[in-house]
RNA sequence: GCCCCUAUAGCUUAACGGAUAAAGUACCAGUCUUCGGAACUGGUGAUGUAGGUUCGAUUCCUACUGGGGGCACCA
């Protein structure tokens, strides 16, 4: 939003300087203080071709920038740098905006047409949910809930496997406890045992699944708020007879062929290593060629962009997914939309000093209840959303259960805490008007609202690049900003113009935080409870 | 063997190809007669190795080394 505004402002400007429409450039937060404000690298990227001199470049640029009256001042540096400071007037009026409708803030319009599919999470249902499955659930939601922010229109889906040799190996395990190969484990089993009255394997199997997305699944979503539009049974592809016309479709477009007593997707005319089976020799269908059905499906509801959410364990697999979408899928449903595909690395636990190797089958895995009752849902969260999902994330119980009352997490719900204080004395919250004149007095009041002016940005960007990372950084920095300003400056005893101003600067950065906490899906509490049990004792 | 992710401060992590590589934690030194010290201010400290592309590389390319994952008629 403000980086868009200004990026107007700059492609004006060196319309006007150069007379023809700028190269790609980027308007991007300054580096440092003494910078300005922000800054672009618009003569730099000109001059590549050219060789010119940036900084020359740069400084017809900068006369035509003087004149639009936005800055407050605009320089140049080497090797070629154009920064900008913008006026006081600018950040105030933007603040306003902020206050006066916050509902608003950070909302865009810019996704409004836009309808996405994201499915995440997708767990087998033969056993509680993991701790690797909590990277997706977090990731996935807030995800979701950026993509909301933006404009768009969010379907949120959960694929339930019900279908496949996995269910039937639940109904064996749970009706043949003495047999030793049997594929699961965990004192979940022997509940289920007790109630599964059916004796096929198959019935016994399906039972158990719907019992275990009912009564431990669903309700374990829900305890980190998290509810999903609809949960896609696999089951049902073959009933509303999807499955046979996506394989049908494949057959008629020449992709299969029989071999070994099954039938085989060519695969390898996309790319893949090998082709994969579809149509098992015992005549059932493989996971994939029910996947296939599923993404078939996907592209003929009308969305405009499929995101799917899964583990590492998967990638070879989502290659060869989007082998077929693209490959296919596309083609044959006249489809023009984006397909994203978010692979998270590997969660590994360690506790009591050593890995736990995860595993439903083994039952070896901790369940992400257990951790969410030791560590606390907002912790957990957070941990799992501040690294990029591209990197391994190695969860440390011990570690996380200790430092539970210190971390970034209650340092941002503590600058959030901070500010309710603030106004539980000085003003009602919901009886907070917004003062005739908001003064900027300070470089940290300045520092505190430019980094509030980011958060559209922000949604912006993750909205494209759904690296929901981000946002706990940007919450970081947010709340450092407000510490420091509630250290350096007051509210009591400043005069009532101050005062005021100080306030309305402070609501600006409350729904800011208050924003920014519920993307990454965490509380914002107005009061923090310390827990003394916990707190460090003093050297004496 | 092939494919993918990854290597940044003691530890956990950031950084559209940009400027003096940024935070938290740990450690050192400071800051409270006033809005909540779970705080603030300052300091120590890092891009695995060797090349290449570029005005400019943590980022892109190649090789090497270390860590992780995947290579089923499982899901």
């Amino acid at each position: 939003m403000v980086k868009g505004q200004l990026h107007q402002v700059v492609r004006q400007s060196y319309l006007k300087a150069v007379g023809s429409e700028p190269p790609k450039f980027v308007i991007e937060p300054a580096k440092h203080r003494m910078f300005g404000d922000f800054s672009t690298n618009i003569a730099m990227v000109s001059c590549q071709e050219s060789g010119e001199n940036a900084v020359i470049f740069a400084q017809k640029i900068v006369q035509q920038l003087e004149e639009t009256k936005v800055f407050r001042s605009v320089s140049v540096t080497t090797p070629g740098f154009i920064n900008f400071t913008v006026t006081d007037e600018y950040i105030i009026e933007f603040v306003r905006n902020v206050i006066g409708s916050p509902e608003a803030f950070g909302r865009s319009d810019l996704g409004k047409e836009i309808r996405v599919l994201i499915e995440y999470v997708s767990a087998n249902p033969t056993g509680p949910l993991t701790l690797a499955n909590g990277r997706g659930a977090f990731v996935g939601e807030s995800i979701a809930k950026v993509l909301e922010l933006y404009g768009c229109t969010v379907m949120r889906e959960f694929y339930v496997n019900d279908q496949g040799s996995q269910v039937r190996q639940l109904g064996h395990t749970l009706l043949h406890p003495e047999d030793p190969e049997k594929q699961y484990a965990g004192k979940y089993i022997d509940d289920l045992r007790k109630r599964i009255k059916e004796k096929d394997e198959q019935e016994a199997g399906e039972k158990a699944v719907v019992i275990i997305m009912e009564e431990m699944i669903k309700p374990t979503l829900k305890s980190i708020g998290i509810e999903f539009h609809q949960y896609f049974s696999e089951k049902s592809l073959h009933q509303t007879g999807v499955y046979k016309k996506a394989m049908d479709l494949l057959k008629l477009g020449g992709y299969t062929y029989e071999a070994d007593g099954a039938t085989w997707v060519s695969t390898t005319r996309f790319g893949d290593s090998e082709d994969r089976v579809i149509l098992r020799s015992d005549g059932t269908p493989s996971y994939f060629a029910n996947d296939i059905a599923y993404h078939s499906y996907k592209l003929q509801r009308g969305y405009h962009r499929l995101i799917n959410v899964l583990g590492a364990d998967h990638f070879q697999y989502t290659r060869q997914m989007n082998m077929i979408v693209e490959g296919i899928l596309r083609d044959k449903f006249m489809w023009g939309g984006k397909l994203d595909w978010v692979v998270t690395q590997i969660v590994r636990l360690f506790a009591n000093g050593e890995e736990i190797k995860m595993s439903k089958r083994a039952g070896t895995y901790i369940p992400l209840d257990e951790v969410l009752e030791e560590v606390g849902p907002d912790v957990t969260r957070f941990l799992f959303l501040s690294k990029s999902v591209d990197t391994h994330l190695d969860f440390n119980f011990d570690i996380a259960k200790s430092n539970s009352s210190q971390n970034p997490v209650f340092y941002i719900q503590y600058a959030y805490a901070r500010i309710s204080s603030i106004f539980r004395q000085f003003s009602k919250e919901d009886d907070f008007v917004i003062p005739e004149k908001i003064m900027i007095t300070s470089p940290i009041e300045r520092q505190l609202l430019l980094r509030i002016m980011q958060f559209p940005d922000l949604v912006e960007e993750i909205a494209g690049d759904l690296q929901v990372h981000k946002l706990t950084h940007y919450a970081t920095g947010l709340a450092t900003c407000l510490h420091s300003f509630y250290e350096n400056l007051r509210v009591q005893g400043e005069a009532p113009e101050i005062a005021q101003s100080r306030l309305a600067i402070l609501k600006a950065t409350s729904i800011t935080i208050k924003k920014t906490l519920d993307l990454i899906g965490i509380t914002a509490p107005s009061r923090m409870v310390k827990n003394d049990e916990k707190a460090p004792t003093t050297n004496s």
